[in-house]
DNA sequence: CGGTCGATTGACCTATATCAACCCTAGTGG
DNA sequence: CCACTAGGGTTGATATAGGTCAATCGACCG
């Protein structure tokens, strides 16, 4: 694929590099693609790429000695999986979804970033915005409510999909969960039969409409953001 | 001060940066105290600065429509507060002892961003360390029991001293909580009863020895890690 | 048709929150 | 000098949100 027409070039790592940047990138990029459920890299392994989200998704997990995972990252298209200058894998990577990642071999992407200032700035930028993400998630993860955290989950998968196809945000709107009760469990720090319960509740109060198990339509995006437990919720939208 | 004698001159974000441009610093440089309870900016403020910690501690918090509160981030010397490019404050920040910070104003950090790679690299570099460290922070918050999380305050405060100190870890260690009770459950998602429950067991059970309130020594580093529900502690040492 | 996998639902239990009393220390002002 | 107060911390009794264990359901698949 070119990258001119890659469906995330506006808002990748490689989105603020011009014409002849891009043509470097270009002849050092490869393909992967992951089926879903498949691993990535687990903690520790080597890893010798860094690489962007193409289509798919992908998690990050991190797990305790006795077994209990929580979900670190969510990685949905344009989002960055691994870290410059690091070749050891700091977390599980899985693919969630039939995941696409394009890749870079380490050395030839450290080198493209000592040269061009872009590519390191727009990497900068995406990690302070993973930052300020990561810091609403601590918040959920640590002060709110079941429903609260099931709700706020719904508003952050549809404000993704919005802000990957520039549509507007409000109303009616429909969503396609990327992830399983059991992993959505992982993310939200809850058991999967807490979440099951919480979805049915939201259902049964016509909060949500249950469609597909994946598959969830949001009546009233202003009416779930009251449930949601009121993070000023500007910063989600990265 | 000269940056020269700066106790935080090989951690903070301007570590790696040479002779000439550490003479930039020093000439953009201004010093601003607080005192122990002051804010810094609140969510939404114009921050027209960014800085590093000299010395003290910092808290950045987010905060609930109802007003509960989560800690997202504890600064200590070293660290970096506030982001280039974005002059709004995206967190309340508040410090939390007396507090020295090294400030620069937006215009010419970002224009000093723009001449010089190092000072760019190292905050990604810092970025993406807190980053990590928020991912861990993350699985203490969703899936940690409350013992675990206090245990696993006291190491990273451990840690971060012996880090900056650049002194041994593990053994018999004292550490001075940065923290208030109630800050402590503001950050471990906890209640402040629920913290000095966990701390009155450990120090009866021997884990900890409390001698002031603020003021703890962990007689065993390796037996304390036990309790602390093992995630990976390498990632940890910044 | 049996088996597997994901999801739902129910009954019960427990870790932690909540509410409340109390303690200790430091500071203040009479 | 000492009573009073305020702020931080501890401890106890009770309530509850969510965890745990277990049964069931539906869809899919060989």
């Amino acid at each position: 694929m070119k990258c001119e027409q890659c469906p995330v070039r506006h808002r990748a790592v490689c989105a603020q590099s011009e014409w002849d940047d891009l043509g470097q990138l270009e002849s050092m990029k490869f393909y992967r693609s992951f089926e879903p459920g498949q691993l990535i890299t687990c903690e520790g392994d080597r890893m010798d790429f860094v690489a962007s989200v193409v289509s798919g998704a992908a998690t990050l997990t991190r797990i305790t000695e006795d077994g209990r995972a929580q979900i670190v990252g969510l990685l949905l298209p344009g989002d960055f999986l691994g870290r410059p200058g690091r070749e050891t894998a700091a977390f599980n990577a899985a693919a969630v979804s039939k995941l696409v990642l394009c890749c870079f071999r380490h050395k030839p992407f450290n080198e493209m970033m000592q040269k061009t200032p872009q590519i390191a700035h727009r990497l900068l930028q995406m990690s302070l915005d993973e930052l300020d993400a990561a810091r609403d998630w601590m918040l959920l993860l640590g002060r709110k409510l079941a429903r609260e955290k099931i709700a706020s989950f719904l508003l952050i998968i549809a404000k993704r999909k919005a802000a990957l196809h520039n549509s507007q945000l409000g109303g009616r709107m429909e969503v396609e969960l990327p992830l399983s009760r059991a992993a959505m469990a992982d993310y939200l720090g809850l058991t999967l039969e807490t979440v099951s319960r919480q979805i049915s509740a939201l259902n049964r109060e016509g909060m949500i409409e249950l469609t597909d198990n994946r598959l969830v339509i949001l009546p009233d995006f202003g009416l779930l953001a009251n449930e949601a437990g009121g993070d000023s919720p500007g910063v989600w939208i990265i």
